[in-house]
DNA sequence: TATGAATGAGGATTCATTCAT
DNA sequence: AATGAATGAATCCTCATTCAT
């Protein structure tokens, strides 16, 4: 029943956060779209914060998720980084209001601890994630350097896709090939010396 | 009097995002830090929400200037280019305020079609910027993909270094030179074709 | 099993009073001190309010208890007014929750008919056994002033001792005894004229 | 205008609590009654906590009038005696709402540590101006305990009248009058010796 | 031009009560 | 007999906006 209802909430303030704003995902909007009561969200999260707290959990998870699936079926360092590549740009991440989601969740942890504190994790990790991929075939600086680029460029990607509404996925895929295809190209050869 | 008021009202509204973020930045949270009346915003904005507007305006105004001012002394594509990044990258753009501000803009933009559609002309512009730039010197479909990857990365870069906190813009700026250095390079060579 | 979960609810509504206050004491937290679920008040009582009419009864009783006790042993006049004083003063009407729940009770009575028929009826009892006991060795309308005072004074003790947190209960003993001095020391000699 | 508003807020703070009890005395009720927008509470108390207890200030302020414009006439220590009893028994302390509201007073202060400091100072102030009333006639000792006595008379005395609802002020004045007769009697004998 | 007192709608939250199990 | 999930009305509080001065 907890699990059941936790999920309906979640689902519901990331649908509302879509639709009228994080400002504007009023309890009771949140509530009616969950199709309960008010009073429920307190019963199961305490309160509104931590409802949109474990909301952001959730697109974190969920984005996590995307990830790992595909990492577990790469095993080459290029399919590595191009798993990360793809799960980040998955269709869950381009979901107009998990895109509103994101970016509010973005927007608010400048002012929200416990949001900030999800925030740096997950973008340690996808550093992380790459650094260690192209690791495999870069010096380590220059690993460390194509990891922020195509970190910077996974990000900023999503985020014009996502600000102008286009899903144009295929055309972000393709830019991150070619920085892909330039970086290996390179790098292998700097190793290679 | 009037250019007076509005100055002082946009730059404690920037202000105020900043410190308590746009939820939480209340008409009378401005006001004070403006060091004015609360009544006085509705007095030479109308409102909340204009003011708001405004500040976004200012935002936008001044990276202009910094692109602007930055592209008017370059003379190649590629210092042309280079304006374009480097404005993006101005210290003015990493004032916490700013940033915060900016991040919550790019939020609230999604259910503000005031603020959308400030930002979509924005990002337009530094596209056609890019784009204008990259045909001097490559073909114009790999113009048009090498503008939107510079477009995208820029922002991601920006991104993360707003989001971390970290204002590392010399290693932002080193990356954006490495993205330039390659699309130039293989743009020259297929042009020169 | 009812008289047994009344008992528990009515304990538990007494502690709860004393730990929250009255306006604190809710159906929740005093389900949860008697163990039970919170439907389980409804059950038994009818519903909240219920329960702390019944709460009142229950002091009223424990305290008729203590008096009634002393009373029944008692065999002069001056024995039976120290029984009456002394059951006021018992340790169990010193016990913090106990001393919470009266001072809410007393506040509550004048906006609930229902608290304020027992408390009535309570102060009736007590005005009615000290002018018995004042009749014995007194004129009628002496013993009526006499009873008045005292039950003023047993009060007025109980009220200071409890609202100080002080349970200095033989000074208080001292200061009845001393003021049952003089009126039967005065009384006496006027009622033998 | 501050003056004025705080004055009709307590005011009708005191009154709602007459009317309806302190638990129900809420922000909407007492602003309808001092004929106000709800809230105005707010912006000159902080909130409704801070105007209950300026509320029970202004009780302690009313009745440290009452007691000190008499005790400034008084001349002799019986005099004085007497004028902190008239004061503790001045028609204004008979006010159905104040006295629901001392009452109410009394039980909030358990659990509300500012509210327990006024009332602690409250009684420490009656306590001390009587017993340096009896000084002048009694021994230390005998005064400590005259003033302990005297006190909870007027206390048990106003508490008696304020619960049964009847203001029979004239026999508790009797009664205390008589305490002081035989108080006095002993005393000043004592001392004499 | 500028103030800030006042409003009242709308927010999150609490809680007595109900009821299917 | 007993549970505790669910409700929704009522609470305090915040805040953009208005307006007399």
């Amino acid at each position: 029943m907890e699990a059941i209802r936790r999920r309906q909430l979640i689902d519901a303030a990331i649908a509302s956060i879509g639709r009228y704003g994080y400002g504007e995902a009023t309890v009771q909007r949140i509530s009616r779209a969950a199709g309960v009561s008010s009073g429920i969200i307190h019963h199961y999260f305490g309160g509104k914060d931590e409802l949109l707290e474990a909301s952001m959990r959730d697109l974190l998870a969920e984005l996590r998720r995307e990830v790992a699936g595909r990492l577990a079926k790469a095993t080459t360092p290029r399919a590595r980084l191009e798993a990360i590549v793809e799960g980040n740009f998955a269709p869950s991440q381009f979901d107009p209001p998990v895109v509103a989601a994101w970016l509010a969740f973005w927007s608010e942890a400048r002012h929200a601890p416990k949001l900030a504190r999800l925030q740096r994790i997950n973008h340690r990790r996808l550093l992380s994630n790459l650094r260690h991929a192209f690791s495999a075939v870069l010096a380590p600086e220059a690993a460390a350097q194509a990891a922020t680029g195509l970190a910077a460029l996974i990000d900023g990607l999503w985020l014009n896709a996502a600000l102008s509404g286009e899903r144009n996925i295929d055309e972000a895929l393709a830019i991150a090939q070619r920085f892909l295809d330039r970086e290996l190209g390179d790098g292998a050869a700097m190793k290679r010396q």
